[in-house]
RNA sequence: GCCGGGGUGGUGAAAUCGGUAUACACAGGGGACUUAAAAUCCCCCGGGAGCAGUCCCAUGCGGGUUCGAGUCCCGCCCCCGGCACCA
């Protein structure tokens, strides 16, 4: 016996009891058992979410309410659908945020890890519960050091001194992806370069299969692109330049033979006229004569003092010193003056040029500043050895000219003789250089897994053993990071002494910690192997499950999180852990939920809290109305009143199933329905699988509406395939649905997305638009496949055709069948006898 | 500057192997039911002309190809995102 309130759309108490139901049976989790079985794996995955004390935001919800009606797609149709979801609770962000609170962080993120946790069950999210991560839990990082160990043991790992980025905000190193435009991509402070022993992961031995990898991924095309300009190749030469002898010259060190520098055109060393040195390069002192020295110390010290977006960006035209030194390029053997500037990088190459003012822009602007000689090596269709250059031509088409024996060659010809020639005599060697650099990971900072690397006089840094980790985090009360360049773990003795691992002498333990990223690199490898403590992930289940089958995130990690992630798993291929090299095999950008235009921003006051919205309107309406906004890959403007769509859609599709009087009747369908309703499973098909959510919401929007258009009373029939398609935006109320139209336990379980049936979905009769010289002038009524000639008689007899068919002759009949007629007609040319 | 993505009603957006532009939804207006409200249902809703049938114009701007262009080509403008002296 039914109730009244019984039959009206609750979705706080469906909600509530369906989550609790989800829970009890586990219809979401697996048991150890089952992962190991399972049939049809499939692995749905999202980016994961860093616990903030301001709770899951919009943004979050989007993301993950995309993946899950992905996940849930996949599981009605019939797949083992494992669906984690975990927390990148270690950080400087967080650790941020803990100094302004006055809050330890080891006393604020099991807080904040509860508030998500209780949001991500409210959204109705299909996650496993039992196999969630927490990066911050020992018994997670203590495989993230493992991992590093890993790296360490394969030579992958190393400590070396060079030049990082330092943010002077936050007190600790960055990495390179770390740095956007010379600043910290997460407080904005322009960063400094310093000097500091760090420890590297050696990415850039992987750059090339890195880079050559992304054409053979499924992976949404902004995302590759940004991974190809990140990591970018170039092809060239490194070619020796000897450093001229200098009588006067003291012979401290001795004078370095000879500079190397690395051009992608070695075909135009006839025109390099002059060499440069980035200001930081190890061999200017060397170089510079005595009465230089002052003016290139004065230059350098000025470089250093700036911070690297000034550098980049203020200093537009540009500056250097000459060094009073000469080398001689090795094509012309005759001396070039060797300067150094800030527009040479110590980063790239090798810190030095052979400038080639004639060929390229920077080069031409750098001698037109200082007087330096400008050649012309290359001649363009037209133009000869004497052609004045207005600017530099930096095309590698035409014909060499001022370049001896290698005059008449095209410039690729010369490229290649040119390396040849001067590689007989030891001078050049053909090489590829990357933009990428090796991945920084130490942090000056407390928040995250000690590096767990123990150094020690006589052997070195020795790796922590296996059975020692993890090298647990002690809880310190002053964790304040400071200009020191060393962590805060650095004011911890009696943390940091310890024995030796390997000698057993007094030794001292890595102090900085790892970088967050390290910590996201590996994280989806463990959650299938969470039921393990005793191996980051157990091989059976890893084979089974992995690589991930669909990866959705957002692109903001297109040069982060998912270059590394790609790293790490080609790194673990290679020393035999994994038996794939790329970890996702699908992956999707999802687009950006914006308000009023802008991104939403707590600066902007446009950020919307989503609690009150569910308490309102049910995770339901929320999940749909997000998905209802754009195209998921594109994003979308909130508008606050638009969620009463959606709202309204899940109101008539219970009532629908759920009539206020009398029950759903049976009986067959309507056949124009159920010619409406098998296209309607196919486009929702279609577009929930190309994730295209918005138009395919409005699909059914629009098949709900010709259900009840009039105010009809459906029948079961056309509804309950209905209330199937919607299941994976609004899993709630379908499965209450589901329940009252009397089926026995989760309609996720058994694969109950709605068969798609061509014969039906075929329609018997087609709208034909009748167009007169491209312009609609009317539309008939015709059967399916009709001919031309039944088509071209039917327009014929239509009025409005008729009339404008009137007076003219017929030229060409253009027919789509099914489609649309075109009569092409000219005017009569009437004759008069 | 370079590389992506995009400019369509009052608004979010549909339609891209060239084939009835504005689906679906919000906002707005009118109506039915109701004591009332909610919910539900019906109608109108790009601009202009006309009583109407209907006609003209409209997808950032200017050209072009085509029987036919939001969609393709050429030249611009604007917005969003990324990269940025990479030798």
């Amino acid at each position: 016996m039914s109730t009244r309130s019984d039959r009206t759309y609750d979705p706080a108490a469906i909600e509530r009891e369906w989550q609790a139901t989800w829970d009890r049976e586990g219809t979401n989790s697996f048991t150890l058992d089952e992962l190991r079985t399972a049939r049809r794996p499939f692995y749905n995955l999202m980016m994961f979410p860093y616990p903030s004390a301001e709770g899951l935001h919009v943004g979050n919800i989007y993301a993950f309410t995309g993946a899950d009606v992905h996940g849930r797609f996949q599981r009605m149709r019939g797949h083992d659908v494992f669906e984690p979801i975990g927390f990148d609770a270690f950080g400087i962000h967080s650790e941020n945020f803990a100094l302004k609170a006055g809050v330890h962080p080891m006393d604020l993120i099991p807080g904040n890890v509860a508030n998500f946790t209780r949001q991500l069950r409210r959204m109705g999210g299909m996650f496993d519960w039992d196999h969630t991560v927490d990066t911050t839990a020992p018994d997670y990082y203590r495989w993230t050091q493992w991992l590093f160990l890993q790296f360490f043991k394969h030579g992958l790992a190393e400590q070396k001194e060079a030049p990082v980025n330092w943010c002077p905000s936050d007190m600790t190193v960055l990495a390179n992806e770390q740095v956007v435009v010379g600043a910290c991509e997460r407080c904005g402070t322009p960063v400094e370069q310093r000097f500091i022993r760090q420890w590297f992961l050696r990415i850039t031995e992987y750059a090339g299969r890195l880079l050559d990898n992304l054409s053979a991924i499924d992976w949404s095309d902004t995302t590759r692109k940004a991974q190809r300009a990140w990591i970018r190749r170039s092809r060239g030469a490194e070619i020796l330049f000897p450093v001229m002898e200098e009588a006067d010259k003291e012979a401290d060190g001795g004078n370095p033979a000879a500079i190397p520098v690395f051009t992608t055109r070695p075909d135009t060393i006839f025109g390099a006229t002059y060499m440069v040195l980035a200001p930081e390069h190890p061999l200017v002192d060397a170089v510079t004569s005595d009465t230089a020295r002052d003016e290139v110390d004065a230059y350098r010290a000025r470089t250093r003092a700036m911070d690297l977006v000034a550098r980049q960006k203020i200093e537009k035209h540009k500056t250097g010193v000459f060094t009073g030194g000469y080398c001689i390029n090795p094509a012309t053997r005759r001396p070039i003056p060797v300067w150094i500037a800030d527009y040479v990088l110590m980063g790239y190459g090798t810190g030095a040029i052979m400038a080639v003012p004639g060929h390229d822009e920077r080069d031409f602007d750098f001698a037109n500043a200082y007087g330096l000689p400008i050649v012309r090596v290359v001649a363009d269709e037209g133009e000869d050895a004497g052609t004045p250059l207005a600017i530099a031509y930096e095309y590698p088409q035409g014909t060499l000219v001022n370049s001896g024996r290698y005059d008449g060659l095209s410039p690729e010809e010369a490229h290649h003789a040119i390396v040849d020639h001067l590689g007989a005599e030891g001078l050049a060697e053909s090489q590829v250089t990357y933009r990428l650099h090796d991945w920084c990971i130490s942090r000056q900072r407390y928040w995250g897994p000690p590096i767990p690397i123990i150094h020690c006089e006589d052997c070195g840094p020795v790796a922590v053993p296996d059975e020692d980790l993890p090298v647990v985090l002690p809880r310190v009360e002053d964790f304040r990071p400071d200009e020191s360049g060393v962590s805060p773990l650095a004011r911890v003795r009696d943390w940091y002494e310890v024995p030796c691992p390997s000698c057993g002498r007094d030794a001292t333990r890595e102090t900085d910690v790892s970088d967050t990223f390290l910590d996201s690199a590996w994280y989806f490898l463990r959650y299938p192997c969470t039921d393990f403590d005793d191996r980051p992930f157990d091989a059976e289940i890893t084979r089974r499950w992995l690589p991930v089958d669909t990866y959705i995130g957002g692109n903001e990690h297109a040069v982060l999180h998912l270059l590394y992630a790609r790293f790490v798993a080609m790194a673990l291929h290679d020393m035999g852990r994994v038996d794939f090299e790329e970890p996702f095999t699908q992956f999707r950008a999802h687009g950006l939920i914006i308000r009023g235009g802008a991104k939403m921003s707590k600066s902007k006051g446009n950020v919307i809290i989503p609690d009150p919205i569910i308490e309102r309107y049910g995770a339901d309406t929320f999940r749909l109305y997000l998905m209802f906004l754009g195209p998921f890959m594109a994003g979308g403007d909130y508008q606050d009143k638009g969620i009463a769509g959606p709202h309204g859609f899940l109101h008539r599709l219970w009532e629908s199933v759920v009539p206020r009087n009398g029950e759903l009747a049976d009986g067959p369908p309507d056949p124009e329905l159920e010619t409406q309703l098998h296209r309607t499973i196919q486009r929702v098909t279609d577009q929930v699988a190309a994730l295209r959510y918005n138009t395919a919401i409005a699909a059914m929007m629009e098949y709900l509406n010709a259900v009840r258009a009039g105010g009809r009373t459906p029948v079961r029939a056309e509804v309950e395939p209905l209330v199937r398609l919607v299941a994976p935006f609004a899993p709630h109320i379908a499965e209450e649905l589901w329940r009252r139209l009397g089926n026995r336990g989760s309609i996720f379980d058994g694969a109950n997305w709605p068969e798609f049936d061509a014969a039906k979905a075929a329609e018997r009769q087609v709208r034909v638009a009748v167009q007169v010289n491209g312009k609609v002038r009317g539309t008939v009524s015709a059967p399916k496949g009709a001919d031309r000639e039944a088509v071209v008689a039917a327009a014929r007899a239509e009025p409005n055709v008729a009339r404008h068919l009137a007076g003219m002759a017929v030229r060409k009949v253009i027919h789509v069948p099914d489609r649309l007629l075109n009569f092409v007609v000219a005017r009569e040319v009437v004759r008069t006898k």
